[in-house]
DNA sequence: GCGCCTTTGTAAATGGGTTAGACTAAGGGG
DNA sequence: CCCCTTAGTCTAACCCATTTACAAAGGCGC
């Protein structure tokens, strides 16, 4: 891919909004700092983030005896994104404005049975007519959906979704009849949609070369470098979750034998309580897994052997990520994190020197995502959010006087 | 990292240049549309490298009724690049010129005693005080030396090589002070100039993502993106090698237990083959390994067994590599793949499908190395000369009149 | 030989990008 | 009122690639 001086331009126009999102209200000057930019450069941008709507000023603030600093904040005022989070059982969608904070929700119940690309088209539609409603004016300046499986970005959606077998479906086009919005929208799955939103709001912002575990049913990863999702020939970078860690191990649902998400998935980690405990697990996925953290804290041994385990094999996978990526950080998120991640990331970070090398090890940082954020409809909306600004600047709209 | 709009100068000279490297002789038009530059561009770029010394114009060539095409080419007649692999029982160097042909080479053999920082020195400067006599006036534009092990590319080296007890060398402040040339030095270790050489040389050229498979005695990866060899945090991106594909396999040198190589290193293949053949190995590795080649071409049972076995192993390496990073290209290097390639290669991408998730590998394309050149010193050679490049290109020697 | 065509290469103009430095704005303090 | 400090903008310079126009160089028909 060539790469044209738009790029930078972009790049750095990304830089900017990222500091000034997570550090609001700061000053021009504060941000040439943090981007390593030049003032000039960075008032350039500012002006034009300005006359965008996507930034005003807010105030300003005493300089020690100099001219007062000028506040720049994200315009809450402004047009808001929208994310879509759909999963097997559930679309959830929020509403952000333009400092991704959550302006407005809604939610939707799924069958399982209700798998069929129009069926899921309608409640996102529904979710979305709710939230219109209560929106008024305020201009919709991108929607970002995440869909589970392998997502072709340009055109919609092609292989595996777990359980739904869809194949090359136009879903995009579909989605864009349907809501009959006059709105662009951008596709992923939810690994990319999470990496995206580390990269605008989570410790990723600023890493040079990151990656983020995402621990649930399902497992998976994203890579970031140089500020920008990795995304790989196809689209498909970062299929951690279905790289073989043992040859000989059990089939995993992907048809391969011994894949690290048969070890470290959900399912497998609630199976391995269950042999251990002897009982059977009771509830939901997620009732079973936070009965599972509870009695990890509670030191009951049959929780603390299985997180033991688990971490293990964590512990390989994360090192082999490490070893051949050598990336600065890696950040652990997902729902499994959350529920179980105070007894894993230490007990993995306790295992990685025995599995990864020594140099990329001193190099790397471990770091559990504190948010208690949907980061991936979060990240679905800073998709959109990127593709608002590209749009706008790629218009040729540079107005200078 | 911040990115220039120098960068984007530097790898389009670069892109130009191996198309030209490449193809030479050949004409400005022809690179404009492989490098997807516009003539104007390539023209000036073209302009500057035969100012630097870097191309000449030879010639030309009958356009179909226009105005006959310039011939470009290589400067072989200008300064030369030398590249030297340093590996533990030998110090292999080369020169060339600038179309990357060799001019002169020189060895050293050394006994696997003679580990000290001094001793390999010694035996580096012997090998250059002897080539450098017969090289007469030639400039030497720069000296790229690949070492085993982890090269802190800054500095020196650090970290382990295999058996030189190594930690911290200054080495290139020493390379520099015996040889007393006023020439710069490139040190880094082989899974990086042979990705480097693969990008100049090899199939990597022009290619988006690609990762480079070198087996040997140890093995292990390179990685480059966007015409770029990715070095990761500490430069040690790409120890694909010693990424864990069995948690409770047999002990590797590096520590770990069940890393991929202590499946598929040369030693590891030798040891499968004895084990089902009976007798022991005879002479040296490459011998051994030649013998194998031999009785797998000639249907020896236990021989294609021990290839089938390996490949299983690989298979399932090589699919980690291409599930996470979802590349367009492997490429298939080192001195076991010379010798065992022809047997390996098919095997592995037979097997892959079973270990690779669809997508990812319907984009990947798997290639052996078929040259026949140390890719080791060539790359080395063709990292000084992009060394050589950058630093011409950074002084703001635009000489636009 | 003379237009006319085709192809190649270059020069100038254009437009996108960053930056240094001059300049303006705004306030503090003696 | 003058000087100092800090913040922000504007201008000019420079870098890069590309578009557009033009010059160079040859073939071909007449």
């Amino acid at each position: 891919m060539k790469s044209t001086s738009r790029d930078i331009r972009l790049r750095n126009c990304f830089a900017v909004l990222r500091h000034l999102i997570a550090d609001a209200p700061t000053s021009r000057q504060i941000l040439a700092r943090a981007t390593d930019l030049s003032v000039a450069t960075v008032s350039n941008l500012v002006t034009d983030l300005i006359e965008l709507g996507v930034v005003v000023e807010v105030g300003r603030e005493d300089s020690g005896g100099g001219r007062p600093r000028a506040l720049l904040a994200p315009n809450t005022g402004g047009g808001v994104m929208i994310g879509v989070d759909v999963a097997e059982t559930y679309v959830h969608l929020e509403v952000y404005d333009l400092a991704l904070t959550v302006v407005d929700r809604a939610e939707e119940r799924m069958e399982v049975s209700e798998n069929s690309p129009e069926q899921v088209i309608g409640h996102i539609a529904a979710a979305l007519d709710r939230v219109r409603e209560r929106l008024g004016e305020r201009e919709i300046l991108g929607l970002g959906v995440s869909l589970p499986g392998q997502v072709d970005v340009a055109w919609g959606v092609s292989g595996f979704a777990p359980n739904w077998n869809w194949h090359d479906v136009p879903f995009r086009q579909m989605l864009a009849d349907r809501l009959r919005l006059d709105v662009p929208i951008y596709l992923d799955n939810p690994l990319k949609t999470i990496t995206v939103g580390e990269l605008w709001f989570g410790d990723g912002r600023g890493v040079e070369r990151f990656a983020v575990l995402i621990l649930g049913t399902g497992v998976g990863a994203g890579l970031a470098f140089s500020g920008q999702l990795y995304r790989g020939a196809t689209n498909s970078a970062g299929e951690w979750g279905h790289t073989t860690i043992n040859p000989a191990g059990p089939q995993c649902r992907c048809g391969a034998k011994g894949c690290i998400e048969a070890y470290v998935g959900a399912p497998a980690i609630l199976w391995q309580w269950a042999q251990l405990d002897g009982r059977a697990a009771a509830g939901s996925q997620t009732e079973a897994m936070a009965a599972l953290a509870a009695a990890w804290k509670a030191g009951e041994p049959s929780a603390v052997r299985t997180v033991e385990t688990v971490a293990e094999y964590l512990a390989a996978g994360v090192a082999n990520l490490v070893n051949l990526v050598n990336p600065d950080l890696v950040v652990f998120d997902g729902w499994v994190t959350g529920a179980l991640g105070d007894a894993l990331v230490p007990e993995v970070e306790r295992r990685l020197p025995a599995h990864a090398m020594e140099a990329p090890l001193k190099a790397v940082r471990l770091k559990r995502n504190q948010q208690e954020r949907n980061m991936v409809s979060l990240g679905a909306a800073a998709l959109a959010l990127e593709g608002h600004l590209s749009r706008l600047n790629t218009v040729g709209s540079r107005s200078r006087r």
